[in-house]
DNA sequence: GAAAACTGTCTCGGGCCCGAAATGATCGGG
DNA sequence: CCCGATCATTTCGGGCCCGAGACAGTTTTC
């Protein structure tokens, strides 16, 4: 399996998509919040608020926010490092689970859907 | 060619893409910014406040407030419509083509660099 | 055990975005 | 010619996000 696309498709693509994820309005995420609970679902732990905010090239008070927003949102949860009490570890959840999937499966279905 | 990709494949495509973006730290675009912008240059003109909000679902004053942002940002521009002067028509700039230019190359990369 | 180093969070001032409603400009039917 | 309909924008009150810097808790170093 291949994925090859040209340039004209990639943005078509990711406009159906964002089309798709702004009309839905579920979670609105920004795109940092968007880039945090996809690298803490794909990437592997722990994932620590420092080790967050230097992937990003963003500060940690930024990072801070972002998690409280998405632990409101039941998107991902906080929790202190037994090992060492200063770090908090962001864990996955099921709600943040189903939300990527269904993120997951509607870029696949865009893709399917674009012109050859 | 064919765009086949499995939803594994795509959160990565789109981790990467964002992460990028946001790493980048060019534009800063929101989802409502981003998806206008591509609207705009993807889809046949003309383009007008009301019809742009009637396709992302949100306010007009939504619309107006990201209009005045991306023209801050040079990459689109307004103008009365001689036909109906209650209307604006959204038009392309030379830094917005460039700008998605940009985007759709890198997510060409990225999709490139996926592993299979 | 005291001090330095490190973590995440909070505070501050400023800016942007939100939807609802009001406003100003323009068009069009009667 | 006028009054309602239709544009886009502005106003309003409220909320979130931003980076810089201060802060409290924890660990490590000496």
């Amino acid at each position: 399996m291949t994925v090859e696309i040209r340039p004209s498709q990639a943005l078509k693509l990711w406009h159906d998509v964002t089309l798709d994820l702004v009309r839905g309005g579920d979670a609105d995420l920004s795109a940092r919040q968007m880039t945090i609970l996809m690298t803490v679902y794909l990437e592997a732990p722990p994932h620590t608020v420092r080790g967050l905010a230097e992937k990003l090239g963003v500060t940690k008070p930024a990072i801070t926010r972002a998690l409280d927003t998405m632990g409101r949102l039941k998107l991902v949860a906080r929790r202190r490092d037994d090992k060492d009490r200063r770090n908090v570890i962001v864990q996955r959840t099921v709600e943040g689970a189903l939300y990527l999937e269904r993120v997951g499966d509607l870029i696949v279905a865009k893709a399917g859907a674009l012109p050859r």
